[in-house]
DNA sequence: CTGTTAGCGCGTTCAC
DNA sequence: GTGAACGCGCTAACAG
């Protein structure tokens, strides 16, 4: 900078001015610095920028995988936010685990990131409380967290699975399977309450089933149910994982959809329409999802620390239930482009 | 930090070198210092760290999208690189725009990234031949990029394609479309070169329509070449995404596969053997890809810039032609987990 | 409108 | 084995 300033002829200060416009600078003045710049190819250090004080236009973003489609276009929609804003994000996983999820965020923070948004891990007793965070605006979205500042969004969970529960009781079924994959979730607890709700408002037992965690341990429960004749009529999915994991075991023991079993699932799955039969899902609108939450992230950004709200914000985005043919219904419902 | 000296009772120097493990320091003022940091909840800056000039431990990712899951995967993998080297990671979107690709890497550079992994947007003439990017290693993943010293990992494009086509035609095909989205894009021209050396190989004409770029585009297509009565007898699909599109316009129209029209993608897409028929694709590596270039970006950390290489790593990773029912074979093949 | 001074937090170079 | 001073590149505060 100090080479540009020489041969600009001017001071380092005016060409930080010229760099932020910061202030009026007379026209011929900017003009030799613009030339100088260009000459020297000189870029700014933002690392300087940052230890100044001063913003280090970074949010971080911390999703537990980036394999699940799920979170893959979510932080796709964060990105494109955030570049709007020119701004960049520093993206991590935390594989579920609370302790990375603490560590990462600590790391993050350390490089000065303005904002935070990530999945928490869990909802209660976060590390997340710590001091240190309380300098910068945090969102959490998919599943809440419990600090009283931080802004969430969310989708109706308990509403979308207890709407496609009830249509399966519509349906004329009364045994009706709920397959998670992680009694500690939020999402699955909370999708697990709406079929709840929805049994037991008509009378009929919950039948959870919680450990649906791989292929096997799918087809394994199936061919142990089936063989105790105690096979539901119909199943609810927690998620796209245990959707597609339960496709695979009842195709795999030749069990017809939705015949024999039924299925709905949470979130839409790739190619939805086109299996065989095609399957009807709680849609969740994962782009909105994201944008939402880097949206909000801004807003809070463009607040100074003393404006912002004790309370946090908190969005619950509205699901579909998008009727196709592995619940039973018969009418084919036309293709719409998901996210 | 300088609090922590205080109260540790040692100069600013030895709480640094604590931290650096970078020289001895008696356990007994390491454990004050330690107790310090404890006490004052301090945590080093990695801004000023940076400034000092020293390693940013950050390291740059640019793909043209996080929505593909293609992409996705690889930039999980990667992150699960650098996590394990105790790496940042910043993502960001090119929109396979060579302009925007140039200015993120730009303000990637000026956040001072150790090094750079991307999908090159052109793989010639690119603006990444800067002078500026000399500085830092880069890894190319995907499309190949004609800068001497970058590493490139690739996958058998040509080979792939050459041994899907040579299946088609092996099933007695000889009207076989190729269909891309993007003439300009390395990988399309790449596979299509595959498939036209496999047709003309034996003296077939070689077809090829480049502006699959919707699924409306596709069905179009099919839809007045029906009309006319040449429709394809069976198609090769460049990517996962036209693949998709195929399938729907394919069922949508009525058309069956493989009776009517027989088809093999590239890139495995999501419950490919759940799909009626079940599909075969030219399987990549995808993880592999990732994790791969990650290690040589980390690789090519661990040497000083004048130990680096004149001309770059390039490697080629295998694929493999996942035999299911759409290009008309019978026999099903049992699952496999992908990535 | 423009230049000068000072210091952000760290690590390196030199003394002790 | 340890501490003091300097400077990385930048900008907020104040002169001029």
């Amino acid at each position: 900078m100090a080479d540009v300033a020489r041969l600009a002829n001017v001071g380092t200060m005016t060409v930080s001015r010229v760099l932020n416009h910061s202030a009026h600078v007379n026209a011929e003045t900017a003009k030799r610095v613009y030339w100088a710049m260009e000459v020297l190819q000189y870029r700014p250090n933002e690392a300087a920028r940052t230890l100044r004080g001063l913003k280090s236009r970074s949010i971080g973003v911390l999703v537990p995988s980036l394999a699940d489609p799920f979170f893959a276009i979510c932080a796709h929609s964060i990105n494109l936010v955030a570049q709007a804003n020119g701004y960049s994000m520093i993206l991590t996983t935390s594989h579920g685990d609370p302790e990375v999820e603490y560590a990462q965020a600590q790391w993050m923070l350390q490089r000065h990131v303005e904002g935070l948004i990530l999945v928490p891990t869990q909802s209660q007793n976060s590390r997340l409380q710590d001091r240190h965070f309380d300098r910068i605006p945090i969102v959490a979205f998919d599943t809440p967290i419990d600090i009283k500042r931080v802004d969430c969004v969310l989708v109706e969970n308990q509403e979308g699975a207890l709407r496609a529960t009830q249509h399966l009781i519509g349906h004329g079924h009364t045994n009706i399977q709920f397959l998670g994959n992680d009694a500690g979730l939020y999402t699955i607890q909370a999708r697990m309450e709406g079929y709840r709700r929805a049994m037991s408002a008509v009378g009929l037992p919950a039948l959870a089933k919680l450990d649906c965690t791989s292929q096997e341990a799918v087809t394994q429960e199936l061919r142990a149910a089936r063989g105790q004749g105690k096979l539901p009529t119909a199943f609810f999915c927690a998620n796209n994982w245990i959707t597609k994991f339960l496709m695979r075991s009842l195709f795999e023991l030749g069990i017809r959809v939705p015949d024999q079993a039924a299925l709905i699932g949470f979130d839409e799955v790739e190619m939805a329409d086109l299996l065989q039969p095609t399957l009807t899902v709680v849609r969740q609108p994962i782009g909105d999802v994201g944008t939402l939450s880097a949206s909000m992230l801004f807003d809070s950004l463009k607040l100074s620390p003393q404006e912002r709200p004790e309370e946090g914000i908190r969005k619950v985005l509205t699901v579909d239930l998008i009727l196709r043919a592995s619940c039973g219904c018969k009418q084919a419902v036309p293709y719409r482009q998901s996210t």
